[in-house]
DNA sequence: CTGTTAGCGCATTCAT
DNA sequence: ATGAATGCGCTAACAG
């Protein structure tokens, strides 16, 4: 048995390589009657068209993908995001997992271009300025999926307002009547999502006024037990405190559940806020309040900008989701 | 300025293409005054080798996967260590997002073969008949991840027993003091893995004994509600219940949260054991008990299996994780 | 609508 | 250790 590949189709069918070809990639352009015999040949033989070889010519169908190296909670749901809008126009996502150093970025940055990718779609702002040359050097349309405040992006970015997150649930827990807000962050050095985040809740405490108690700030590693420390810390601190807005979800989980502990009851003796919308945070008793981020949502939108071409900076928005916690 | 390929920077080496693609990946062969000169004109071109063409020739170094839907939870860890396997081998990920329908498989694996992968991981066994033709005649490895009993598998299997880690966790229980254990169980339809979770517990239920209570089960969808739902059914079937296994960590969390509002201590009145780990596992109230199987390694085990041609079926084994819901 | 020709950029094969 | 010739499988460009 030759080994299959468009020539012995054509040749099975009847007509030229090309033509089958265009039956199967531009099929209008083909009469139906040598359409019809050529998928027929096609489907008999199980014939599945070379897209490496179809890629040297005509422009790939891949795009690249650097995602961080914790694919836990919401970047997963960007990849679901990105995978499908992928299929829906026919792109393969090709993922490399980065790590968070400029060297490694770089590299993986390399690795995907290699691939003469149609777009890359990177989970972050391009730190490395050696990526950022390659890039543009490749002219390769890139969506950076990130914080949308204040930077110039290579091209496109696709993102929200940490900012306007923090700040717009800061306000929303003054309203609701705490007035004693700390805020726990996690290690904002070079991640200006988080340091947005941070940003945001001092402009809204400040924007509370002077009749307002000044703010009150922990940083923690992010981890559960990062979240139940902070909570001891800043309680210590200050014992009038009466809610805490943690900038990750997984630090508001460690701190309800030291709560728990503690026998203060939630949101009675001291509320909790949370931000992301973990799976987990609807779940967990009581279910948390807390900033929700459609992940996946920004993770289609970044590819439908990469393949339709907008070169708007799109900001997906958030939306503080009220629940028992606070 | 020439597009750059492999040619133009031989010329500016002064040495044949071919000698500079030696440069690249068989430097051994190369002596090292060229191979400096040669990487050292790469480095200030900004050279990235095309991988499109180079597969042309030679194999690919492309891993093709099939992942379901739901990309959240123990997914996205496989995934994780899918990536990290390949970057550690010099492969490249690609991925597709499969629904659960047969035709829907056979057209992503269909979709990945055209990229002529070094090998295929798929996240369950094939089910389409034509896809197993397909990835047959393409001759290209296969690597399934999934429960390992009882079925005869394409290639190669990476996965665990659903089997034995039920039946040992419902032995646990029983070992525990608890004595009358219910099962719930998401629809185990057309799903090797659930099925043989159920039939875990099943067996378990006969080896305790004529002694022991008979088994009481009930079968909901996979939601917190589900597990909560479940709770009022079999406590209602049996008031001397004390310990309700659920097939999943979600069906297990929506239990828990059943009990915080009928206010029975959990484990006091009602233990709650899960199936997964679940991040959230760990940080409910209280932890939940749980079976943990170390999904990350199962995706560096699939790329490794895969990679240097092991063609046993591994076994990953599973845990017990005993926290303080039962 | 269909076919002919040519070549994408690299690595294999065979020489030297 | 280095190079020349050749072609991987497909599709763009140009005919007919």
């Amino acid at each position: 048995m030759t080994k299959l590949g468009m020539r012995e189709i054509a040749r099975r069918a009847g007509v030229a390589p090309i033509t089958v070809s265009r039956a199967l990639s531009r099929p209008e352009q083909v009469s139906e009657a040598l359409r019809t015999r050529i998928m027929a040949v096609v489907a008999e033989a199980g014939f599945i068209p070379d897209r490496v070889a179809g890629s040297m010519r005509s422009s790939g169908r891949i795009i690249g993908t650097v995602v961080p190296p914790l694919i836990n909670s919401g970047i997963a749901e960007q990849v679901k995001g990105m995978a499908d809008a992928c299929a829906a126009n026919g792109y393969q996502l090709l993922l490399m997992q980065g790590e968070f150093s400029p060297a490694a970025e770089d590299q993986a940055i390399t690795a995907l271009l290699g691939w003469r990718p149609a777009g890359l779609v990177i989970q972050a702002f391009v730190q490395s300025r050696q990526a950022r040359e390659r890039i543009a050097r490749a002219g390769v349309p890139v969506v950076e999926i990130s914080e949308i405040r204040g930077r110039r992006p290579i091209d496109r970015v696709v993102g929200v307002s940490n900012y306007r997150a923090a700040h717009a649930m800061t306000m929303h827990l003054a309203r609701r009547g705490y007035r004693r807000i700390g805020f726990v962050s996690t290690p904002v050095h070079g991640n200006d999502r988080l340091r947005q985040r941070r940003v945001g809740y001092r402009a809204a405490i400040r924007d509370l006024g002077p009749d307002y108690p000044a703010g009150l700030e922990v940083e923690v590693p992010i981890t559960p037990q990062g979240g139940a420390e902070a909570l001891s810390i800043l309680a210590r601190r200050d014992p009038a405190l009466d809610v805490i807005f943690c900038s990750s979800d997984t630090l508001a989980i460690g701190a309800v559940q030291e709560c728990h502990r503690r026998n203060w009851a939630v949101p009675g003796r001291m509320a909790v806020a949370g931000y992301g919308d973990l799976d987990l945070a609807a779940q967990i008793y009581p279910a948390l309040t807390t900033v929700r981020v459609d992940r996946e949502a920004m993770g289609r939108v970044a590819i439908e900008a990469l393949i339709h071409g907008r070169r708007e900076m799109v900001d997906v928005g958030f939306e503080i989701v009220q629940r028992e916690s606070a």
